[in-house]
DNA sequence: AATTAAAGTTTACATTTGTAATCAATAAAT
DNA sequence: ATTTATTGATTACAAATGTAAACTTTAATT
């Protein structure tokens, strides 16, 4: 297991998401991709690869004169693990309302619909009366109506 | 409207907790907070709201010797500006999976159920048939399909 | 074999962030 | 009125990030 440390800045997020979409690239067609999105010169994009790799979240496999960079981590589990770190930010209490918010503002197929339902079916197996909060007093509303 | 930045780091983040939870608070108090649950000296705190207030992030209004400082926009706005951002690195056409996740990985209350099953049944309204991908060539598997 | 072009590596520099110490202003206490 | 304890403001400094130029290596071309 490469030493990855899944904290990537917005840019690099850019550069992995070419990867992850073509599996393996050579630094050329990373930049291809990336200067269609972003007014980026060569040589900021060679300064993100490398720092991508440098912090594991890119492998390499020589190919000749070049390198060819692959993906360490599965884009879905870096969305995952992105999101956490957001909710860690936020009241359990309120994980519901904010999903709710999600799911408002997103464009939808009848098959995420479904998906959807499916998995509230699920989770209504294990659902509880109140979400217990696991703030740190004084960092959320709920604890703060002892008087 | 006061200019307020909306990117802020994990550390005024925290910051932020505690001010929306109490509505108004001196330094003293949001110190008092933190300290609870971070390791950091008094005085980085108050680098940390001194930031904040460059940022507009946070307004003042004097009390005697100090300020009490409020926050310039609501929590739940600020959460869903900060989802935006990270729903930007994810393909529209991902967007339904990542809520799925999100919803397994959340302990829900009951009401929480009923307001997503609410939530879904209104979305059918608008659901379509395929969600269009808006990414970039080259940076999700949608468009990697042509040869 | 010598030259060239592409790719990787090193260096550079300003800004932001983490983490704080020090300084200054001012209300409270003596 | 003077001292003191707070609180806010200024300064500090290393690490990370944005942005890139310069240098080096090496495969390909002449």
């Amino acid at each position: 297991m490469p030493q990855q440390n899944l904290k990537i800045t917005e840019s690099e997020w850019e550069v992995m998401r070419a990867v992850w979409a073509q599996d393996k690239m050579a630094s050329r067609e990373i930049i291809e991709v990336l200067q269609q999105k972003k007014d980026w010169g060569t040589a900021t994009i060679k300064t993100f690869i490398g720092r991508l790799v440098k912090k594991g979240m890119l492998e390499t496999e020589k190919d000749g004169k070049k390198f060819l960079y692959s993906a360490s981590i599965k884009e879905n589990e870096f969305i995952s693990y992105t999101l956490d770190e957001t909710f860690d930010n936020i009241c359990d209490k309120d994980a519901g309302n904010t999903i709710v918010g999600l799911i408002e503002k997103s464009v939808l197929s009848f098959d995420d619909i479904e998906q959807l339902e499916r998995t509230i079916e699920m989770k209504k197996k294990d659902a509880v009366k109140e979400v217990p909060c696991s703030c740190t007093p004084g960092q959320c509303k709920c604890q703060s109506h002892h008087h």
